[in-house]
RNA sequence: GGCGGGGUAGCUCAGAUGGUUAGAGCGCAGGAUUCAUAACCCUGAGGUCACGGGUUCAACUCCCGUCCCCGCUACCA
């Protein structure tokens, strides 16, 4: 592995919707840290990056929901994400935001660069458009009938309700959030970044150089993208919140978020340098530098193709070394999700356990979904922290203090050098892969090498029996054992400084260390004769039962309320008249045949009896209904509702169904049979 | 449906280019010990390596098929 002058590390820009919890925390924002904290131990030259990505659609709705600006929902969660992330001692040299004026200043210089230079094709495509409001909408300001769960509430982008990504034109009823008309389809101008000509031009060479280097699962993801060829792609969005294409007689149009928010690591690098009076230049356009990007697995061709094709775009950029991606937390064997309210918040965790910051680092590095999704329970995390961090590191530490101050006054004794097996196993292995585990971004693997150092001491001090000892007769054998025993300790303050920053500094402090040893002095280290050692602390307290009791009891309480606010929250849609009602013909028909559409997992191709024909319904039902057992059952029909083709197949109705509030799907029926085509009023 | 990642002991995970009795930590059982946060140390029991075929002298490791989980993507009147 070459040894660049200087490493530029980014960790995701956290969307400022809403507020940091332990999925984002393992996928992303401690390994970084982790990973930064080591080069600086090194002797490296870091910078790292990061701040709230502030533009987009979804916080302008959730702005005019509530009822405030944009500015002012960024400005609260950019505040709770940068406080929570300062708590947890995560060191950003920089932590910025894409609504500052400098990345507004940034994003505009990019878009200007690229346009002179034609690398941009002007194209007209058609967009939904409010009359009313003479506004374009954005896929987040259109909602309507979600056709994959039949949720009234459904997104242009997604369904909040199934998850499923939508555009807008598969929204059933599409209407405007603004103005609650339908909307008109209109043409409007955007700007288009030509990924389908870099592709051949540049990108899949430069894929193949990283076949080896790249995660696998990061490397694949891209390769699938490349193999299915890339299209060109709109970057600007017709929107009042965001920069401002910044171009004459262009006004409404904002530059899309995916362009501008990875330029945001750009501007927060410029806000740094010129708060510290630095050239912001050699970090993003040396060739000496090495460029990392931290993320979770959802972001990785953002980080991988677009965002070096605008980079390679304008030329002067340096392209990512290695975007190590993770896969995602679950919390309790569920997804974690913002929206159901499904997570553990870093700032609930520091306020419910203050002081334990480190045993949330230590959990969420042991488990980080490095290869696979990985799972988050507060009973593992109990096991962990006390089998393992209290047990082997807090006791271990606590023995050699507690041993130092009974038999020498708290004093480094005089002694003989000692070398014993195990522990110089368990250094020189921390000594020589750890560097090598964290470069490969093995974090896991990394911290258990190093607590292996503890697990040593461990079993050397059961091995030595210094208490077995006397201490008149043998003093220089007990003196040897302590003095060595401190030395593992103040190995550990060194080793575990990446992963566990508070420990290492307490560590520190109860050496009576006043200065920061670099990662060197592993091997080192001994402390001078007669040096005053601090008193002992505990390093962790058990986590009690009680404690995690109340964490998952409090999960369990905001599930609950999440599904009770559900049922009742869905608003009553606007009155209508009763002439409108009457314009739907719904009338009781009877199956007669049914069967999979190929290639489709959720539709069922369907002849129904309506009593005045036999028609053909598709009808999204395939994953709640096996076709053999549907067939002559009774259910009803919108008779006329514009016919539509789906996957080749031309729909002539509705079929209406009752949504469960656990998603299943069941038929709106007679209670007793019906002549088919009995009308439904 | 397509593509990508993954399915290995109760739990969390390791297992380059195929090769002796498949490993670790935690948990569990038994023992030893008392300096220590009922901690530590030793020993042990646990796995048909998702399933079914195939290639090979030899497969967890390669090939084909099936099932399950996650992500991207298509479909949803």
């Amino acid at each position: 592995m070459k040894s660049p002058k200087r490493y530029t590390v980014t960790a995701a820009l956290p969307y400022a919707n809403g507020p940091v919890h332990i999925g984002h925390l393992a996928g992303c924002y401690i390994p970084a840290d982790t990973f930064v904290r080591f080069l600086r131990l090194t002797g490296k030259d870091v910078l790292f990056i990061c701040g709230s990505d502030e533009h987009g659609v979804p916080i302008t709705l959730k702005a005019r929901n509530e009822g405030i600006s944009p500015q002012d929902v960024v400005d609260k969660y950019h505040k709770l994400m940068g406080d929570a992330f300062r708590d947890l001692g995560i060191s950003f040299d920089v932590y910025s935001r894409t609504s500052a004026p400098i990345h507004h200043e940034t994003a505009q210089e990019f878009f200007l660069n690229l346009y002179n230079k034609g690398e941009f094709t002007e194209q007209s495509t058609e967009q939904y458009f409010d009359e009313q409001e003479q506004t374009f909408l954005a896929d987040r300001y259109i909602v309507g009938t979600c056709p994959n769960c039949g949720n009234d509430n459904a997104y242009g982008d997604q369904c909040e309700k199934c998850g499923k990504s939508l555009s807008p034109s598969d929204l059933i009823n599409p209407k405007s959030k603004l103005s609650g008309l339908a909307p008109v389809k209109k043409q409007t101008k955007h700007w288009f970044l030509a990924l389908d000509r870099y592709q051949q031009e540049w990108i899949n060479d430069w894929m193949l150089t990283k076949k080896d280097d790249w995660k696998s699962n990061v490397y694949g993801q891209c390769k699938s993208w490349l193999d299915q060829g890339l299209q060109p792609r709109a970057i600007t969005r017709d929107l009042d919140w965001g920069v401002k294409v910044p171009l004459e007689g262009e006004e409404g149009k904002v530059l899309y978020v995916w362009f501008d928010a990875p330029i945001g690591y750009i501007s927060a690098t410029r806000e740094w340098a010129e708060r510290e009076g630095k050239d912001w230049k050699p970090w993003w356009q040396s060739d000496e530098s090495n460029l990392i990007h931290f993320i979770g697995k959802d972001n990785i061709v953002f980080h991988c193709i677009i965002f070096p094709a605008i980079l390679k775009a304008h030329g002067d950029f340096i392209l990512p070394e290695n975007v190590p991606a993770n896969e995602f937390l679950n919390l309790e064997g569920d997804k974690i999700s913002t929206s159901r309210n499904w997570a553990v918040w870093l700032h609930e965790y520091l306020q419910d356990f203050p002081g334990r910051r480190d045993e949330l680092r230590y959990v969420l590095t042991s488990i980080a979904p490095e290869t696979k999704d990985s799972d988050f329970s507060w009973k593992d995390y109990q096991a962990r922290v006390n089998n393992e961090l209290a047990d082997i590191l807090g006791n271990f530490v606590n023995r050699v203090m507690v041993l130092t101050h009974k038999y020498f006054e708290g004093k480094v004794p005089a002694s003989t050098f000692q070398v014993v097996d195990e522990v110089e196993t368990a250094t020189s292995n921390i000594f020589s892969k750890v560097p090598e585990l964290i470069e490969g971004y093995e974090f896991r693997q990394a911290l258990f090498e190093t607590l292996n150092l503890a697990r040593s001491g461990n079993k050397y001090l059961a091995d030595a029996q210094p208490w077995k000892l006397n201490l008149e007769t043998q003093r220089d054998e007990v003196a040897g054992i302590i003095a060595y025993s401190i030395d593992i300790v103040s190995r550990l303050s060194v080793a575990l400084s990446p992963f566990l920053p508070d420990t290492s500094a307490r560590l520190r402090r109860m050496l009576n260390l006043p200065a920061q040893f670099g990662w060197n002095d592993l091997m080192v280290t001994s402390l001078p004769v007669g040096h005053q050692l601090g008193l002992p602390e505990i390093l962790y307290k058990k986590i009690e039962d009680a404690e995690v009791e109340a964490q998952v009891a409090k999960l369990e309480a905001s599930k609950a309320a999440h599904q009770t606010t559900e049922t009742s929250h869905k608003p009553v849609k606007d009155a209508i008249s009763y002439d409108d009602f009457m314009k739907m013909d719904i009338r009781v028909g009877t199956i007669l045949e049914a069967e999979r559409v190929p290639k489709a997992d959720k539709l069922l191709k369907l002849l129904v009896d309506t009593g005045v024909d036999k028609r053909t319904v598709v009808s999204g039902i395939a994953e709640h209904f096996a076709p053999e057992n549907i067939v002559g059952q009774q259910v009803s029909v919108l008779m006329n509702l514009e016919p539509r083709k789906i996957r080749g197949i031309e729909s002539q109705g509705m079929i209406l169904m009752a949504e469960d509030s656990d998603g299943k799907l069941k038929f709106v029926q007679p209670n007793e049979s019906v002549n088919p085509g009995a009308e439904v009023r």
